[in-house]
DNA sequence: AAGTCGGGGAT
DNA sequence: ATCCCAGACTT
């Protein structure tokens, strides 16, 4: 499709050179172990530097090695992603590891193919660790470069169709330049994150102006061409804070798989779409039906106290949050079974959460 | 090809 | 309020 395209040796030393005199010092730049640039790919997909810089220390420090992430409780795992989102990545962290441990012997294999089939190893995360840490001839595909040679070539088709994803990644092969695949990679990617960003992209500082079609069009800014994505539902959901007078509060073990899965909540009950994200507000009924649901029927006498509510987005529906606080006597505690566990709140930080449930107790006990 | 899966920062 | 981010996985 664009296989008239390439970037030119010429461009590749222009680019390089840039990244020499302005790349970021970044954790996971110094020492490119597999394992090191490993876990700074899986935590940095679909998620920003700057967010991802504690995480990243605190885990290494945390599982220094590969051996020990083999190890790892998956429970650890979460406690360690929690906040970071998308968990099955750090699920995926730990079967990939036992993987390696018992079927290559402990060390991170160097077959493209191999590591392919690893869990949480897709197109990109493959090319990137391997050419990071073991300089293999792979090209990522990742929203930086995809946005970089779509401004380059002045590419306008649309970026999400399956096509156009497959013309871009053999553009981005037929221009490696083999040998040096790491730091074409990284460079171009630096690029797209401090230079030719999505918004106000600054060619005045970037070292393939010169040759930049989009530019020379004048549309620099309208690329890469995406088609919009769908209007997220939105809910009301009510959550509970069960207190049992001893500085214990109710949590619940959300299901191995999918949405927050393995984690640690509050038990909530999702409500009704909302045609409006503002409503009149919240009414006891969804908190009633919640506290009723915990008990299984025969709920305490006392009616929950409203805390407040939050907004939550996520990829493809929000949330409106309202909370309810009830604290209970002790003879009325129930028994919690294996996927509930009461947890004194000075433990809350050792237990994986969601973002929101992290936020809501941390408003609400602020406030006692 | 489309939907699922988090969360936060920039605009 | 919308977009975007060093994407992968399921259907």
């Amino acid at each position: 499709m664009y296989d008239t395209h390439c970037i030119s040796r010429g461009q590749w030393r222009l680019l390089h050179e840039w990244f020499e005199r302005e790349a970021r010092d970044l954790p996971w730049r110094t020492r490119r172990t597999p394992y090191r640039v490993w876990i700074s790919e899986a935590m940095l997909q679909q998620t920003r530097v700057e967010t991802v810089i504690p995480y990243y220390k605190r885990f290494l420090k945390a599982l220094p090695s590969l051996d020990a992430l083999s190890r790892a409780e998956e429970d650890t795992l979460l406690q360690l992603w929690s906040g970071l989102g998308y968990y099955s990545r750090a699920r995926n962290l730990g079967k990939a590891a036992r993987v390696i441990r018992e079927e290559h012997g402990g060390r991170f294999p160097s077959d493209p193919a191999v590591v392919r089939r690893l869990p949480g190893f897709g197109p990109y995360t493959t090319a990137a660790v391997l050419s990071l840490s073991r300089g293999v001839d792979l090209a990522v595909l990742d929203g930086n470069v995809i946005r970089v040679l779509c401004r380059l070539f002045d590419l306008d088709e649309d970026v999400s169709q399956g096509s156009v994803q497959r013309a871009l990644q053999a553009l981005a092969d037929r221009s490696l330049w083999h040998g040096r695949a790491g730091l074409c990679n990284e460079s171009l990617m630096e690029l797209g994150a401090l230079v030719c960003t999505p918004s106000n992209p600054v060619c005045e500082v970037c070292p393939l102006s010169a040759g930049c079609l989009s530019r020379k069009a004048g549309r620099q800014s309208e690329l890469p061409r995406k088609k919009k994505k769908a209007p997220r539902p939105f809910y009301r959901q009510a959550v509970l804070l069960l207190l049992n007078g001893q500085g214990g509060i109710l949590l619940r073990r959300r299901p191995a798989r999918g949405m927050l899965g393995g984690l640690w909540e509050l038990p909530s009950l999702r409500g009704e779409a909302l045609e409006r994200r503002h409503l009149p507000s919240p009414e006891k009924d969804l908190a009633l039906q919640l506290l009723a649901s915990v008990f299984s029927g025969s709920p305490p006498k006392k009616d929950p106290e409203f805390i407040g509510t939050l907004k939550h987005e996520y990829s493809h529906f929000g949330l409106r949050l309202e909370s309810w606080k009830l604290e209970i006597a002790r003879s009325v505690v129930r028994e919690s079974g294996p996927n509930e566990r009461w947890v004194q709140q000075e433990e809350l930080d050792e237990v994986g959460m969601s973002a929101s449930d992290r936020k809501i107790l941390a408003d609400a006990l602020q406030a006692r």
